[in-house]
DNA sequence: AATGACGTTGACAACGTTGTCATCGGACAC
DNA sequence: GTGTCCGATGACAACGTTGTCAACGTCATT
């Protein structure tokens, strides 16, 4: 029925109608003091004519930022863990109308500079970062200029701004030290890309339990700059081939973990090599044997970021707020394994 | 340093630059015919106040929709089918420079509904939906507007417009033709609400497999309307305790396989029970034993998707066209377990 | 010296909407 | 009958931007 046909605006809806543009305009805002008639007749002639409100114009028009819309950032939607995330953002915001513009990083600098310059472009109201960047002074100017910002899962540098995280170091120290108490003294580590914050900060834990204990790693079985469970993967299967190879595995993300868990399996040796992950995830608890992890709850990550935001949303103006969460030891078997007698 | 401030607008940049508010526009648009001493000064104004482009206002003017938005409604982002989708999208859309407002539908109707009125009028510009409703005769009006639409995984109903889809049917019959032809003869089918277009065309598949082969299944081991991990965790155990248990088990989802796995594994039963899912995941080649699966290829989907709508933004006016993914079987072991003799 | 061409620049209107304010007609009180 | 008040309605400007077009100065040409 029909071809195709320009949206209609309010001056078409009140040209049908017979009334002007501000009466149509308070129809469709529900304003009051519109006669019952005139009210009916303009809201025929909006279902005639497929009439839709113009968000972007209301706005426009009705001055202050007030997109309805935050921008979400975060390192990868199809990952665990930042679709997670998102799921919590998008179930805190729904209440308030507020849609979100998310995109992934990729640990790419680059992009997440001008990912944040086109929400800005966007008028976004807000934004929730995982970020990329070493530094986000860069970011200083747009919250100078109202733009609320909560960083989550890494820590702010350069700039003051709300931030959620984890633990990592503490947790870190928590899985390598579950391994050392059984008696493995040659753990392999498994780490990203060193620049990242997370990836520095589990690293250190991983060092600070050995440290404690007196007891130096051997360097070679740690394995840096790893993206991916591909990378994992093959990164263990090398450590494997070692003269001496590592009695137990600390991998410093779920997808290493993943990965490792692979390596493990095809040699045969998940029942006798001992793995630690960081990060739970999905079916972590169905591998053989279980994956023993150290947990971020991500429901209550997500939920806290949400909350930080909506906060300011609301116009909280005080001091950003930096929040940390602990993480905790799941044991569930694979990191239960004892070293070789 | 400084205040909060108020955003800079072109006025203001033109104020500082002493120029008129059109030169602004065409430093800030790149255009020629611009002094360079002029464009200089601009620019060093541009800096000074930290402006930035308002793109709502930009589009408004320039007329046509164009906000370079487009919405992606998928039934839950924090779903790996789900994410991995969205993930696919976003890559194919950030060469355009065109951003996605995602949202979760949860299967409901009314929200799907309300999302998609909220989209129009956030006027974006193309719309990916994976439906939770029965019928989309709602959109007619909106795609007559010339609003792009593309059905992913359920076909449409009641509208004439693009889809990509995976055979159902077909996948699920080569599913329990995978378990018949070992000798199963009381196969477990979980199966979520039956409204629901991809649980139907799965469920048919499961009965016609049966029915070629003259076999008539046991409606008692059938369950429908399981909504997430839990319930088919919950089924299957209810399942295991029946008089004559099923030898075999198809599930119908990811997560309905993920919570059948998990029954099984408490039970005891994981090597004795076949296990078929439909929709491969992350790590379902790492469970104990390996998990058997009809495997949708999500990027391919993702990548067919995006192609049709990037077609459709630019202007492809050409019939509507459904196109249909075939599933493979995935070989893993937890679909070759045989019945006991 | 007058003419035309060209490169720069700005005034103005308009995109679709809404806040402000004026206008209109009728109801009511005196 | 006059004055007042109130509810309903609309004219107009403005949000921040850009397309159109006119105006300006400079320079080369005749």
């Amino acid at each position: 029925m029909g071809d195709r046909v320009e949206r209609a605006t309010m001056r078409d809806v009140a040209a049908l109608a017979g009334v002007s543009i501000k009466t149509v305009s308070r129809v469709v805002n529900d304003e009051p003091g519109v006669a019952e008639p005139v009210r009916v007749r303009v809201q025929e002639a909006v279902g005639r004519l497929a009439y839709r409100h113009h968000l972007a114009a209301s706005n426009l028009r009705r001055g202050a930022s007030r997109s309805g819309l935050i921008g979400a950032l975060l390192q990868d939607v199809s990952n665990s863990f930042s679709a997670a995330l998102l799921r919590s953002l998008e179930d805190a915001m729904r209440a308030r109308g507020t849609a979100i513009l998310s995109a992934s990083l990729d640990e790419e600098p680059d992009r997440e500079r001008a990912l944040v310059h086109d929400l800005v472009t966007r008028r976004v109201d807000g934004l929730v970062l995982m970020p990329s960047t070493d530094r986000q002074d860069y970011l200083s100017s747009e919250m100078r200029a109202g733009l609320p910002v909560v960083l989550v899962d890494r820590e702010p540098s350069g700039i003051a701004a709300d931030s959620v995280t984890v633990e990592n170091t503490e947790g870190a120290r928590m899985g390598a030290e579950h391994l050392l108490a059984q008696g493995h003294r040659r753990i392999a580590a498994l780490i990203d890309l060193p620049g990242i914050y997370t990836a520095r900060h589990r690293l250190e834990g991983f060092a600070d339990a050995h440290r404690s204990r007196g007891i130096h790693p051997d360097e070679r079985l740690t394995v840096t700059g790893l993206r991916g469970a591909e990378a994992g993967e093959q990164a263990v299967t090398r450590l494997l081939d070692l003269d001496r190879p590592p009695t137990a595995i600390f991998a410093g993300r779920n997808d290493l973990a993943q990965g490792a868990a692979r390596a493990l399996r095809r040699r045969g040796l998940s029942e006798s090599v001992a793995l630690v992950g960081f990060d739970d995830f999905p079916l972590a608890d169905l591998l053989t044997p279980p994956l023993t992890v150290i947990r971020q709850d991500v429901v209550r990550i997500g939920r806290l970021t949400a909350d930080l935001l909506v906060a300011r949303l609301d116009g909280d103006v005080s001091p950003p707020q930096r929040v940390v969460v602990e993480p905790t030891l799941v044991v569930r078997g694979s990191g239960e394994i004892p070293p070789p007698a």
